[in-house]
DNA sequence: CTGATTTCCGAAACCGGTTTCGGCAAGCGG
DNA sequence: CCGCTTGCCGAAACCGGTTTCGGAAATCAG
């Protein structure tokens, strides 16, 4: 059997209002019996049921997460790892996870308010931020607890985890340069997502602070998958003054950039150069192995995690906004560009 | 404000415990007023309060999941699908997912047991299972409601979904055999799960039934990475009398013996024939496409979600198992063997 | 028509917590 | 020594449901 909160009240020989104050450290209990309530606790192994607790409080200490299939396959290799992260950082918390999808975008909303309605989760994790994000824009005006991975233009109420793209981007093209490219070409994201614009304009920075000029023609947006990458390359590659070199936002568009430069006979590493970001698995595994940007999606769902339960817990959104950098991973995409 | 059990006793005249009683459809309601009750529950969209409930009947309506990372990596491209599946079923029954993470084994049970005991979860969906599964016997000791993904030897007290994997591989060697091939390799997934072997048997007897022979250093177990793949399917190419057709157990290593294939010159689809299973993405864009046997992973966790339903709403196990086939996707990595 | 069953619902206790309120005892100033 | 705070805890109501129990009205048998 569970030990409840009378078997609590019993043992201390306390009533069991008395009992809950001390948990929950209310003033009005001596500093004594909060600390032999706790103790006792601590020996019983007591902890109030989330469920009893919620029925007064509200509150499930439970995280929500709403998964959208509509959104591009980017997502999937990294959310094992990522809700790995999220749920693994929630139960350190006392936090569970609640998932939820939805396939298209009124579906959305609608499980965001059940799963609120029916007290599922006080709060939200939401994944991929996007600009103009609706999903914010709701949870803001409901004023209900929410995190997001990724930035948002109005940060107004938000509470965020990201990794730095931009500066990766700009990175990359020093990198590149350093190897002596001058003709970098850039295969973006999606738009939709808030994340593309900040890597173009790191990739822009980057350029720029290496002296190099950017040509629009030479930066091409909204690619996503395998083929949106190939597709892309092969744009960037059958130019008059083709590039020598490719930064991609995202590690699978690289990928297609790999067949892309193999229909045209270019070796990767050699005759092309290719950077991306992300770090996906299959990256490591490709001939030749990719040289990458590298994120830490499980930390990044912990982080998320634990910045939600404090903003649930009260701690106003301007306080929970936290920043990382990507680690390179130098592989054998990149290297020096054939001389002219 | 959320409409209570008491609002709707006051807009019907009635009390709430009547209201309630004619909500679960006890038998000392009357018909009318049963259907009085429910009328205005529609109307006035009321849900009684799962955790509210959960206080006195001990039941939250969640779902438990737990995903072990450990785990091998094949689990990755499917998750995604699996979990909307889940989900989707889940709150068709008015259910709600609550997914929690172990890294290692003690971990597990550990997550299990807590779960549990917080009331997080009325039962549990146990993705991949294994050979004499530990999580089975705890659950089945504890007399907790689960489903398995996947089949179990000891039935007992196992309520579960699968694919026929076995009969996939059957048909696969009848394909290839058809073809012309005489001369079949098998590489099979791990010996630890239960699919395994299941599907080494489905391979047998595919072959007996096309009166081919089955020799042991045709068929290597143990491979699920792409890595896995490639070694395998390189031992097989280098014996004496190498295979001309291989069956692959899982997607991930027939794209590890596309590479063995290429390492020696030869062509798939016509110097080397390989039929897979899963249905992964990756194959599909693979040159030449994969031909494989495909799995709905996203109408699996649907299913699975509405079996574990039922069986914590009190169905016996026995009742509750399903299989279904997998699809066959003929594609472009299967062709008849060269002329000898 | 009477007495015994049924049928059907209300009253009240209960589940495991939280929270408001009130009161006792100790501590305080004067 | 007295009155007033203050510190600290118990009593009881409450949250939104479920479940047991009992009783009134309706139905039934005789």
């Amino acid at each position: 059997m569970r030990v409840t909160i009378s078997d609590m009240a019993d043992a201390l020989g306390l009533t069991k209002s008395t009992v809950s104050r001390a948990m929950n450290g209310y003033p009005d209990i001596s500093e004594a019996t909060q600390l032999r309530v706790k103790r006792m606790a601590q020996k019983l192994n007591y902890q109030p049921l989330s469920h009893a607790q919620a029925i007064k409080t509200g509150r499930t200490r439970s995280l929500g997460l709403v998964l959208q299939l509509s959104d591009h396959d980017a997502q999937r290799p990294f959310l094992a790892e990522f809700l790995a992260g999220v749920s693994a950082g929630a139960s350190t918390k006392g936090y569970t996870l609640t998932l939820a999808s939805a396939d298209d975008h009124a579906h959305l909303i609608e499980i965001f308010r059940s799963t609120l309605r029916d007290g599922k989760a006080d709060g939200f994790i939401l994944p991929r931020a996007m600009v103009d994000d609706s999903r914010v824009r709701m949870l803001r005006d409901a004023e209900v607890p929410f995190v997001l991975y990724g930035r948002q233009d109005n940060p107004t109420g938000c509470a965020w985890f990201d990794v730095r793209g931009e500066d990766a981007m700009h990175d990359a093209v020093v990198h590149l340069a350093a190897l002596g490219h001058r003709d970098i070409g850039f295969i973006n994201g999606g738009l939709i997502y808030n994340y593309a614009g900040l890597r173009r304009a790191g990739f822009i920075k980057g350029m720029t602070a290496c002296g190099l000029s950017v040509s629009e023609d030479r930066m091409i947006d909204n690619a996503v998958t395998l083929d949106d990458g190939e597709r892309a390359a092969a744009k960037l590659l059958d130019l008059p003054n083709a590039p020598t070199a490719i930064v991609c936002a995202v590690d699978r568009t690289a990928l297609g950039a790999y067949r892309a430069a193999a229909a045209r006979g270019l070796q990767i590493g050699k005759d092309l150069s290719v950077i991306a970001y992300d770090g996906v698995q299959e990256g490591a595994h490709a001939h030749p192995p990719l040289t990458t940007f590298s994120v830490d999606n499980r930390e990044a769902g912990k982080c998320l995690a634990t910045l939600l339960v404090r903003r649930i817990q009260g701690e106003p959104p301007e306080t929970l906004r936290e920043t990382v950098s990507a680690t390179f991973i130098q592989r054998g995409s990149t290297g020096s560009p054939a001389l002219p």
